[in-house]
DNA sequence: AATCACTTGCTTGTTGACAACAAGTTACTT
DNA sequence: AAGTAACTTGTTGTCAACAAGCAAGTGATT
């Protein structure tokens, strides 16, 4: 569909042996992730996704070895475009200003990218399972998220805004933990969860627990 | 190992067929915790169930009709024992108390039966993945402690030792998805959580958020 | 600028493992 | 002893993984 599987035709036009990867390796992954919302990770197949990409039915494990390894890539490629909305939202900002608009910023990036967010967090469900070869990934996005968070309460101690009794990471294991687990429950029942309503009084309950 | 394939040897003394089933259905049971521990779910398969309980590589098909089938009995015999030991440490209590015992009682869970609790974390995540069988389980479940919590901030409300601005629904939502997630980081990692640690920080959390 | 050796992208052939189901066998029940 | 329920064995279709081959792109030499 979305890569030609046989681009040079009868011009010289060409194409660049990168680009052909490019274009194949996104197409494999856009089709993966239409794949995995659609039947989920067991119900995908790699001939599946292959062919949905617009190749042969063995593409898919040629390029990325085993199908967790194209979960991996995948997960990788959502988390990037996560993590680069989440910076351009919270900027420079620190302390509880930093926490209320990541909080913000996760929510617009459920609405915004619905389908991204929930392959995104399918991906995390399937890294818990032991022997889960792109567990690793999962370990470092979540690592690196509440490291971030864990500085963002550091200099907010430093600059007065914050309790100086507060635990930095103690706080950012806390937040992160929330948003995995109340993702988890949007996923598995969109109904039940009012994200905005929900994040609304996280943010106050951060004021209320932090301010000093 | 544990079930005997062939009870009746030669003696008299038979099983009941009921309690022919009851064995082999434990044994079969306590074999998938082993071999999800092991392997996760991809690499448990129906053949070493069966036969690691001490049957054939056809009964946990039968009995269960599909792999989805037994999750789905292991999920739930595992979080009756979880509910029960939740519900005899609470007890009657209501309000902060209560989210503050069951939250002593999770941690205690956890070290008293970590595989029974990393087994159902993991069966929790598969049940993320669209298509699954057993997803209402899980939602059954997360609902069921989503309400008793959001009974016991009513309560907390109606008695005086909670706020009256805070919305039930939403606190319970809050505290059910930090659980969750804070089981998940656990899961994945679990030498960067301190959950003794995290849960104190969390009791300190509600008590200033919610006390009046 | 034409061609030739080489590399990389991609496809097709094949194998072993597994879930699921069907048909058969053994153990209990009345 | 006939019937029913627990359990096993035979079989099929699907899939991941790998191997071998084909096609497209690259770049050095002339």
């Amino acid at each position: 569909m979305a890569g030609n599987a046989l681009p040079a035709n009868g011009n010289g036009s060409a194409l660049t042996q990168a680009a052909r990867t490019a274009i194949s390796d996104k197409a494999m992954v856009d089709a993966a992730i239409d794949l995995i919302l659609e039947r989920g990770t067991d119900g995908t197949t790699l001939q599946a996704i292959g062919e949905k990409a617009g190749y042969s039915r063995g593409l898919a494990t040629y390029r990325f070895g085993s199908k967790a390894g194209l979960f991996d890539a995948v997960c990788k490629s959502i988390s990037r475009r996560w993590l680069s909305y989440l910076n351009s939202g919270v900027g420079n900002q620190v302390g509880i200003d930093a926490m209320c608009v990541a909080l913000d910023a996760f929510f617009q990036f459920i609405s915004d990218f619905p389908r991204d967010a929930r392959v995104l967090q399918i991906l995390y469900c399937g890294a818990a399972s032991p022997q889960s070869e792109y567990r690793q990934t999962s370990i470092n996005i979540h690592q690196r998220q509440r490291d971030d968070v864990a500085k963002w309460v550091r200099a907010g101690i430093r600059e007065g805004s914050i309790r100086g009794d507060a635990n930095p990471d103690s706080v950012a294991a806390q937040y992160i933990a929330y948003i995995s687990g109340m993702t988890y429950l949007w996923l598995i029942n969109p109904e039940s969860i009012d994200f905005r309503k929900a994040n609304e009084d996280m943010k106050l309950h951060i004021r209320r627990s932090l301010q000093k």
